[in-house]
DNA sequence: GTTGAAAAAACAGAGGA
DNA sequence: TCCTCTGTTTTTTCAAC
């Protein structure tokens, strides 16, 4: 993990399609080596995957909330959450709460519905997400 | 926005670094066809990035934590927040606090050197990550 | 939406600092 | 060990339909 490492990783970070050619003469070293970097980085799990980032609001889904769970029964909770869609991050937390979650549904209504749903396993605390400054900060310092 | 596009999104979700030849095999479509929808996909603001995913375990950032704030000068807080590489995701949310976020840092000392830092600008909860059962679970169902 | 040719990129091996 | 160079294969782009 030298500085050049960490130039690709913020490259990957910010686009995750930019072809290796591109990014070989951004950092001024040859393709065959980005590309050896890329495929170490990968190995040691350093990188883990490469996502689109895709809008809910753009696909209807316009409601997003954090909800803080508190339940007796992890095993049983976490298979309900596990198969419910509205769920994208699953968090295992300290303090008075045993769960965080982030819950992404098409409006109030349908966040009502799962959290109706969720109340056979706990009791919960919501929190709306009223706007969101910024989202997926690179762990990366993109200074070279 | 039909099931064509919906699987368009379901595998760029699953690996954005997929080429494009590929998926349009794996779909059963020409590859110009898959490029063009994927273009448009873009165009719409559907999908808004590519992005790399990186362990912060491997990157020496063992602590994850959220930390609910409440600050009375939502401006300078921002302000100061946005400077702080600590911080991944920021957002603003309903309820006793006003933002909420995900800060990754080294170890416990350094969150508690954060939350020291933060604390001009107001009072906080801290919850600490012990484990993620999952993330980022994709916003399309992916039957198809 | 498809096909097919040209351009570009990714891959794989040989060899050098 | 890590890099560059180079030839081959694969992918992407762009035309015409």
């Amino acid at each position: 993990m030298d500085q050049i490492d960490r130039k690709i990783l913020s490259l990957m970070h910010e686009n995750a399609r930019m072809p290796i050619s591109e990014m070989s003469r951004t950092i001024s070293m040859s393709q065959p080596a980005v590309t050896e970097r890329i495929r170490k980085l990968e190995d040691q799990g350093i990188i883990t995957g490469y996502r689109a980032q895709l809008s809910g609001a753009k696909l209807g889904k316009h409601t997003t909330a954090f909800v803080m769970f508190k339940t007796d029964n992890c095993k049983d909770f976490v298979s309900f959450i596990e198969a419910s869609a509205e769920v994208v991050d699953l968090y295992r937390i300290s303090g008075e709460y045993n769960y965080l979650m982030k819950v992404v549904t098409e409006n109030t209504e349908s966040l009502a519905s799962f959290l109706d749903a969720c109340s056979a396993h706990g009791f919960s605390t919501t929190l709306i997400v009223l706007a969101t400054p910024f989202e997926d900060k690179s762990l990366i310092s993109n200074e070279v």
